[in-house]
DNA sequence: TCTAGTCATTGATTATTGTCAATTGCAGGT
DNA sequence: ACCTGCAATTGACAATAATCAATGACTAGA
């Protein structure tokens, strides 16, 4: 496993006024009195690809802010496998559920080198006490986390595998924040899909002999017709 | 489709405070001066099985409160077909995601007789507003749909078809609140599970010939032992 | 009690996927 | 350029599940 590195901490009224990506995220409502109620500090941390930014053995005392980058969300089964339960992109928040403050429900892993914010879970309940301005935001969060949750539920684990790839392929196509989308491995996406590797690989390999996907390294683009063809047929 | 009976609408205050199944639900927490706060009336409904309580068309301007009975979310996909990606009983709340304004997520749908009260979006809102008291509720009702989402994701569409049924009548059976649980049909099974109606029913058949079930129509008792050692082995 | 309709079960067959194993491709380090 | 190691692909075969079809069981009404 990598190493990560501390870029700053800082009191959390002195740079989240002015950071870049607020405005996607879940302060992105707040104002200058607001973030002059923060008391802690907002740390920023850099990973680089396979690292774990929480697990589900940690005290939940944080939420993460999204900069850059791509996280999973992962599920250790009692039977020694695992399932990916959702992908992370920039702006959206991971371990939401440390404001319930019972448990963190998954590891949050890296998936490409990534940089997040680190919050205290009580500056958020602070600021959710003391100004109206997160309140709207947070429940937008957790909207955000169900609606995927339902969405990977019943749309990626319906029909053949076939379909489901299809289906899997369309949502990062849709989710992408630049011409490619990034690829997960063959394993993951059998994790992703509940499928083995061997059988994600092989569809993958025939949509790229269709001409349907075309994959360098871990970049690709899809070509969505036949794809959303196939969604529907199956 | 049949048809729902009114039994009470009122101004929240008369009898919510001494709701006997306050305690489990949204309003858990809530003292005789929050309950005051309350202008809009809440809308006790009572339902058949197989009745629609709100569907993905519908604007979402109710969260509801199960009092007894059961629900289903069913998520209706594009082929035709559907999934359920959730099953709520006494004390959870259905339809939380209105809290965003934005839409229901899925139809829900009574699978016994079903009772539950009808809360105004404006009201929880202005409750939030006004009492910390409903704060920590709702943050444990959006972590539970978050959870139970996960938990259906990761556990349940899982390994092979025996093994998921295996998993879900033991999931069934912690969450029962009798000496027997309610079993779906085998088409319900199949739509929470993804695997077809055939598929479903025969390996119940095949549990029920090994004595891991016994059925007597839709009410079940199981033999968690050998349920829990297959979960594992698979 | 009889009957229509629905749900559950089972059989036969085909299609899909998993499993085990080998090979190929590719990126990083020397 | 040459290893080394991991990921991707492919093959062969077995296991599992879907599909199509029929039968049995049960329930609500007539």
């Amino acid at each position: 496993m990598n190493k990560s590195a501390v870029l700053q901490a800082w009191q959390g009224h002195s740079k989240c006024l002015h950071c870049n990506v607020r405005k996607l995220a879940l302060f992105a409502d707040l104002n200058q009195n607001d973030f002059d109620l923060i008391h802690q500090p907002i740390t920023e941390f850099d990973y680089d690809a396979g690292e774990v930014i929480y697990a589900m053995t940690d005290t939940p005392d944080y939420v993460y802010t999204i900069r850059s980058g791509l996280v999973k969300l992962v599920h250790d089964l009692a039977n020694g496998t695992y399932r990916i339960v959702r992908i992370l992109k920039q702006g959206d928040v991971a371990g939401i559920e440390a404001l319930n403050g019972t448990a963190y429900l998954q590891n949050a892993v890296t998936l490409l080198p990534t940089s997040v914010c680190r919050i205290p879970v009580t500056e958020i309940e602070r600021l959710n006490r003391e100004s109206p301005r997160i309140t709207k935001q947070l429940t937008a969060r957790w909207y955000q986390a169900v609606s995927d949750a339902d969405i990977w539920l019943s749309e990626l684990t319906s029909g053949h595998s076939r379909r489901r790839i299809a289906s899997f392929l369309l949502h990062l196509d849709d989710n992408k924040q630049a011409e490619q989308f990034y690829i997960p491995t063959r394993e993951d996406i059998g994790a992703i899909l509940g499928i083995t590797t061997e059988t994600a690989s092989r569809i993958i390999a025939e949509f790229r002999r269709n001409g349907w996907i075309s994959i360098d390294g871990s970049k690709a683009n899809i070509n969505r017709s036949f794809l959303q063809e196939l969604v529907l047929s199956y």
